[in-house]
RNA sequence: GCGAAAGUGGCGGAAUUGGCAGACGCGCUGGACUUAGGAUCCAGUGGCCUCAGCGCCGUGCGGGUUCGAGUCCCGCCUUUCGCACCA
């Protein structure tokens, strides 16, 4: 018979499904192994791009399984957010509707891949079972003082109708839709993830299993700074003004001070100011621009005409306002040290101040000024007390000084602000707090939770937020006094609701509580978590930095929720772009090919390729459904994992494909060849065989470990050929037969659905369900002699067949025992070199 | 600008500790089978050479260490990613 993949794979997944393979009691004993994809957006239908991520996560638990693992590998839904809210306003769904159509869809796709999920874990995060619990985290929190509402500039995305969080602003614009993203002064609920930065930046150490690229990028954002607060006396504000450095050990060098213009002093400082209309009028245009415009338009400065006092050098130093300080890190106020900071330097000169160097080069040599190193190679001068210190040490003395001297202290400072969670949109988690005009603003009480969502409200696509006009929604009752009140109609960052799923999936139906903490400390921390890079700050962070508040609240264990992270790379395709309409994308369907260039159909103008990510907008996704029905399942997921490494980046094919449904329909007939065989008998390929497929479960053991499925598949095709050898004689020994049953089960995780037909061909039973995977015999993968030629000074001298392992007096002897070999480590030992083909034997001489 | 990673055939990519560079696959070339081939199978496939060989060259570029370098060291170049007034 053919390999038909369409009826073979639709028959697996149904007894797969009727067997519920995947389903894990979380009660039972067993070595627990908890492993998670990312849930995903329920955006729509699924490409093969996104196929990678789940079909990598699928071939890992069904290799844990074969392990004999109790592996838990579940999937539910990050249901709220945006595009379902546009689409609401866009095509007049419901973004229920629309998000439920999309979830029934996606699992479909699951299933049509092969993917082993327990549903009878799944979750939404929509459901109010769900974002019930999220109400009830928020209400912890806010207990403990780490859900605020606080007045703050804030980003407002104009287009999305929203704020963002600051992970969500990128390069100056909307994480989500590009748009430039405005500063606002708005009051809004906060998560004071600050408290928690420390812990957020030492936990890091701990995550060995972490890429270092995730771990740089989760520091740089936390961006801790050790430094020293200082205070600068200010005659006339009868104050002083406090700044924060890094580089207290260049106080002497502090030649002036420059305030953010939003900094509370300055009203005061320039209230005498005979220029202070202009000044003022400055302030409003710097405070209306990004950090982007900022930048763009360089460094500005005006002079409020006050001074400051310089504790350590008691001259007056001019107070300055800089669009280039930021009122959001540190102080708002630095002291500027224009010999030694870049920044400063470009300030100073470009306003005639003063510079005054005090750090030489610890090798007396003239510095080209700034001169900005941190480390040894600098030296204090002019420094009163620090002169003659390297920098390091000058730092600790002066923070010691400026201590005893009471006028600051050593402080350590974190680029981290507060999590900003409140979004002005519909389809969230609404925030569970009421406005009463006596009590304030007023928890809901636990035991009213959930706040349903209302379901039935306009979505007219402008001025603001559906719920703010559900009048039933927003009227209220105040549960501390009974009078009038208002609901806050804001919802919850969705990256809330995914900060916590993970422990949700041990006991999804609890209606009594968030989850049951005793088997969630048995299950979690996930020890292998897999998703993209995109993640790499925001929702890591978060679900980080949740995790300790759960820790504190002693509801969990543990203070890191994930054990192993894995990225996995993007999937890449060509796509078109128009130069005569803007470089707009094209639709596949509307490019024409000419010889080798591609056209806009109908039209003579030329198209630009550019590869790039798959995605809708692009126009360059590739649906799995042809794919799927023309060579199947197991060929898509074959093909995915051995297109490149799992973490790089990876172009798709179409021609490629086909090796990969080559390989499957070749496996194929080597089971029938086999299958049909009953009779013992003996090949003299089998021995090469044996060996090969003991290389070939040990290779693959091993590189499954370390995820390079790309060359594990690799290792299995070459295992494929070997057996291919040796039919059609071999196919009635019995060592080519063990040999193909192993090469099914190490198959089996990439490719579940022939191997499990091939081995119920062979006379066996479910293999997901019985079969274990197999071990390697070091002792069988040898070879049986090797050729090994002997270079003397790098030149041939000979070659010889000689047992293996080789043993070295058999060597020489096989060699001539005379030979002499030059020893090259001169005084120690003598090591000749033999060269092996495939491997190499140092001999070692005594 | 700062930081990190990476440069290997026509392409995706292999190469424990320095040890036969190019595994495996795509593509390509030739052949077989065919009414047909965009199916399948077989063979070949880094470059060079009228000494086709136990030959020469070859892993971004230039040096170095070593009997031996894709791999280690120094200096460049290029690409990708991250950060970017964070005091």
């Amino acid at each position: 018979m053919p390999y038909t993949p369409k009826d073979i794979e639709s028959k697996w997944q149904q007894r797969w499904a009727e067997a519920r393979v995947a389903e894990v009691d979380v009660a039972a004993p067993g070595q627990k192994l908890y492993m998670l994809n990312m849930f995903p957006y329920p955006s729509g239908d699924l490409h093969v791009g996104h196929g990678r991520n789940y079909i990598l996560g699928d071939a890992l638990f069904r290799y844990f399984r074969m392990q004999g693992k109790a592996a838990l590998n579940p999937m539910g839904w990050d249901a709220f957010g945006l595009p379902a809210e546009n689409a609401a306003i866009k095509r007049g769904i419901h973004p229920r509707e629309w998000t439920v159509g999309n979830i029934g869809r996606m699992k479909a796709q699951f299933g049509r891949w092969g993917i082993l999920y327990d549903w009878s874990k799944e979750l939404a995060s929509c459901d109010p079972e769900y974002y019930r619990w999220n109400q009830w985290l928020f209400l912890q929190l806010h207990k403990r003082g780490l859900a605020y509402r606080g007045k703050a500039p804030v980003n407002w995305c104009p287009q999305d109708q929203t704020v963002l969080a600051n992970e969500q602003v990128v390069d100056g614009r909307c994480e989500r839709c590009g748009t430039l993203v405005e500063q606002r002064e708005l009051e809004q609920w906060f998560f004071k993830i600050t408290e928690y930065a420390d812990r957020l930046d030492a936990g890091l150490d701990s995550l060995e299993h972490w890429p270092d690229k995730v771990k740089t990028m989760q520091r740089n954002w936390i961006g801790r700074s050790l430094g020293a607060d200082v205070e600068f006396a200010v005659p006339a504000l009868g104050k002083p003004v406090r700044i924060f450095t890094t580089r207290p050990d260049t106080i002497f060098g502090a030649t002036f001070m420059v305030l953010a213009p939003e900094h509370p002093d300055v009203p005061a400082l320039i209230e005498d100011h005979p220029e202070r209309a202009a000044i003022e009028q400055w302030i409003d245009q710097v405070r209306n621009q990004t950090n982007v415009e900022r930048q763009e338009v360089g460094k500005e400065g005006r002079f409020t005409g006050r001074y400051a006092i310089n504790p350590f050098t008691n001259q007056e130093i001019p107070i300055w306002l800089g669009n280039f300080v930021l009122m959001q890190y540190g102080t708002g106020a630095i002291m500027s040290v224009p010999a030694h900071d870049e920044r400063d330097f470009d300030f100073a000169r470009q306003y005639g101040l003063p510079i005054r160097p005090v750090i030489r080069p610890r090798d007396g040599s003239e510095p080209e000024l700034p001169f900005t190193f941190k480390d040894d190679s600098g030296i204090a001068v002019h420094s009163g007390p620090i002169d003659g210190l390297p920098v390091p040490q000058a730092i600790e003395t002066i923070i010691r000084e400026i201590e005893r001297r009471g006028i600051g202290k050593g402080t350590i400072r974190y680029r981290l602000r507060d999590w900003l969670i409140s979004r002005q949109r519909y389809w969230g988690t609404p925030i569970p707090m009421i406005y009463c005009e006596t009590d304030g603003i007023v928890p809901v009480p636990e035991g009213q939770l959930p706040v349903e969502l209302p379901l039935d409200v306009p979505f007219t696509g402008r001025s603001g937020n559906p719920l703010a006009k559900d009048k039933q929604f927003v009227n209220t009752t105040c549960p501390r006094c009974g009078g009038p009140a208002r609901r806050e109609t804001d919802t919850m960052d969705t990256f809330v609701d995914s900060s916590w799923y993970f422990a949700r999936f041990i006991t999804p139906r609890d209606g009594e509580k968030i989850f049951d903490s005793h088997l969630v400390n048995r299950w979690l921390p996930v020890d292998q978590y897999i998703g993209g890079i995109e993640h790499a700050i925001l929702h890591l962070l978060y679900a980080r930095f949740i995790t300790r508040t759960l820790f504190d609240m002693k509801l969990v264990s543990f203070e890191e929720p994930f054990t192993r992270l894995f990225n996995q790379g993007v999937i890449t395709k060509e796509g078109y772009r128009d130069p005569s309409e803007n470089m707009a994308w094209v639709p596949l369907n509307e490019v024409e090919w000419r010889g080798d260039t591609p056209m806009k159909r109908g039209t003579m103008t030329p198209l630009v390729p550019e590869v790039g990510k798959m995605s809708k907008s692009r126009f360059n996704v590739v649906p799995p459904d042809d794919l799927i029905e023309r060579y199947g399942a197991d060929t898509e997921r074959v093909y995915t994992l051995f297109i490149a490494p799992p973490e790089k980046e990876a172009a798709w094919s179409d021609e490629g494909v086909i090796g990969a449904y080559r390989f499957l329909a070749r496996v194929w007939n080597q089971g029938e060849a086999i299958g049909d065989q009953r009779a013992a008998g003996r090949s003299a390929d089998a021995d090469r065989v044996v060996r090969k497929m003991h290389q070939t479960i040990d290779g693959v053991t091993r590189r499954i470990e370390k995820f390079e499925f790309n060359t594990a598949i690799s290792a299995l095709m070459e295992l494929s050929n070997t057996i291919g050898d040796a039919l059609p004689e071999g196919a009635a020994d019995p060592r080519v037969r063990q040999a193909y049953e192993a090469l099914l089960q190490l198959l089996h995780p990439f490719a579940p659905h022939v191997t499990e037909e091939l081995w119920e061909l062979l006379g066996h039973e479910e293999m997901i369900l019985t079969s274990k995977w197999p071990l390697a015999d070091a002792a069988l993968m040898q070879e049986e002699s090797v050729t090994i030629a002997v270079q003397v000074n790098g030149k041939l001298r000979g070659q010889v067949e000689v047992p293996n392992p080789p043993v070295e007096a058999v060597v020489l002897q096989a060699v001539g025992a005379n030979e002499r070999v030059r020893s090259w480590t001169e005084g120690k030992q003598i090591v000749k070199t033999i060269y092996v083909p495939g491997k190499l034997v140092n001999v070692v001489v005594k």
